[in-house]
DNA sequence: TTGTAGGCGTTATCAG
DNA sequence: CTGATAACGCCTACAA
């Protein structure tokens, strides 16, 4: 015979228990006090027919489903790991889970991910989205309570966390031209990505006080394999240091550098960002700017619970990335 | 005044249309066929009231969420997040989404959090789980349906995709001996790991047949950090070759043979496992067996849908890794 | 202290 | 084709 096992609910647990269903309510939330020797005669139910509550219909009748999602453009990529990581760690210590979505750099895939995760969480963290601003706009309205990562937003509209990456990129190419570099190559990042942007900003601000200083722009990505392909063309720019997106660009172009026997630092300077875990192994190891992943994760984090409570939005607030020398650049050529 | 906002219902909607609930409902879900009149009502109502139906009233009445949680030790380990990433789109294709918990290693909240989240998902996908076996068992049992990645399982009680790293690392080995290492360094990884059992399974089975092969085992770990601190001891062993846990661990053993200045592969041969995406660009670039991350993460959704869907349980399936020899382990030493 | 009953937002059955 | 109405599983005034 067939089983068709409907779950057990709290209705079998009050019949077993001989109460109503209110008592068994009471017990398992300790709302109000209950006889005790009821409260056991419940309790062995619960164990006996092995109850657990509906999620769901506790989320229906509470108003709340105890969940948030995160948005990512690329679950590959270390930075929203260690963000994701840093979200999920600190909201589980709030009692929140979070669902997570890998919009594979898909700027409209973007936008219907976020609209309907929102439908079935409380909150929403968007990782920098890569939407237009029209949609980006539109979907902030649309998700409150939100907050935003790596990405600039009105302050009222949502709350937001990221990286200084202007101020960040200006002190790397301030620590290039320290050391003797008058002419690096930028390889840029995903057209779409404001912090991209940011960078290119933070170039343009640092050239105009050092006029000496030298930027060409190539047009590169974000992944290990778009770095490993710019090294000809990073090459041939005639710069003498490369400063790359992020870390794993600058990780793939070292390897290709290695394959062509082209000295690093020494012909050619690299610099990444990010700091990823394996920037330090790298060979020779990887100067970078260290983002501070897993806090931006717990930060972000924070002013979602603030807004999930009614509380007033906390201060956006933006990390200063922190130069960290290493091999790759070394010293002045 | 502070408008505290009713999220609009279904209700309104059908107020705002001069119609009923049931023939909102209706032309939301395209049941039945409606007159085109009043569907139009109804979509001009829904798109002027932005209205979205509360996806946990659905979930309750329909009795599913369209949900899975994904439970892993480390979201940080790129095995992870490549099985994360392959579930995670697989089954955004079939219109469900993964809650995803970082457990951090720890067999205790491994437990507990499999256990929370199965409550509010319709499935599980238990990565491999670190519990010890009582523990395992009764969170299958609770859970079902489960589907377990790396972790034996008895056929009946969960679908399981895996890795056959017994073959793997015999096939590992065999490559080693093949080009003349007769004495190779073991870095295990964390006791707790079944895939570390395995490994050593295969260890042992190859040695059985291969007398003159001999293996010394070094309690290391999975991370980057634990390779690097490895490399001394490894050394000490007299042995010819490390076989390393996984990558992380070659990788961080790597870097800091380098900067012992010890030459790899001739004083040292080094291999890894996984294939993750930085071992092609290491320095030199490393040995590895390759693990199809993605491809696992799709797998175990396609047996967890066929389980929703009622379905019968699929076979369980293990991927021979496939080896990948590069620079670290070299030529005949 | 305990029980009764109403409601959370949808879907689905069954009459009209 | 459309409209009441009963679930779905739980919580919480309110009443006893």
């Amino acid at each position: 015979m067939i089983a068709e096992r409907r779950a057990t609910t709290i209705v079998d647990v009050a019949l077993h228990a001989r109460v109503s269903q209110a008592t068994v309510s009471r017990v398992l939330n300790g709302k109000t006090t209950v006889d005790p020797a009821i409260a056991a005669r419940v309790r062995q139910a619960v164990t006996e027919l092995r109850y657990r509550p509906s999620a769901t219909a506790q989320s229906l009748v509470r108003g709340r489903t105890s969940t948030v999602a995160m948005i990512v453009p690329d679950l590959e990529n270390p930075l929203f790991q260690g963000i994701l990581r840093g979200v999920s760690r600190s909201a589980a210590r709030d009692g929140y889970r979070v669902l997570v979505a890998d919009t594979a750099e898909d700027a409209a895939e973007e936008r219907s991910a976020s609209l309907e995760a929102r439908r079935r969480c409380d909150a929403l963290v968007l990782c920098a989205p890569r939407m237009p601003d029209r949609e980006f706009a539109e979907v902030i309205a649309a998700s409150h309570p939100v907050v935003v990562v790596n990405r600039a937003v009105p302050e009222s509209a949502a709350a937001s966390v990221g990286v200084d990456y202007a101020s960040g990129i200006r002190e790397l190419a301030s620590h290039l031209l320290g050391i003797g570099h008058t002419h690096v190559v930028y390889l840029a990042g995903p057209p779409a990505s404001t912090s991209n942007a940011q960078r290119l900003a933070g170039l343009r601000e640092f050239r105009a006080t050092h006029p000496e200083f030298r930027i060409t722009e190539l047009a590169v990505g974000s992944t290990l394999d778009d770095g490993y392909r710019a090294a000809e063309d990073a090459l041939a720019t005639g710069a003498s240091a490369a400063l790359a997106f992020n870390d794993m660009v600058a990780l793939g172009l070292l390897s290709r550098l290695r394959e062509l026997d082209v000295p690093v630092p020494d012909r050619l300077a690299v610099a990444g960002f990010d700091d990823v875990p394996t920037a330090r192994f790298a060979t020779p190891s990887l100067t970078t700017m260290s983002v501070p992943r897993q806090e931006l994760g717990a930060q972000a984090w924070q002013r979602l619970k603030a807004l999930l409570d009614g509380d007033p939005a906390e201060h956006a607030v933006l990390f200063r990335p922190r130069l960290v020398v290493r091999d790759s650049t070394g010293r002045r050529p």
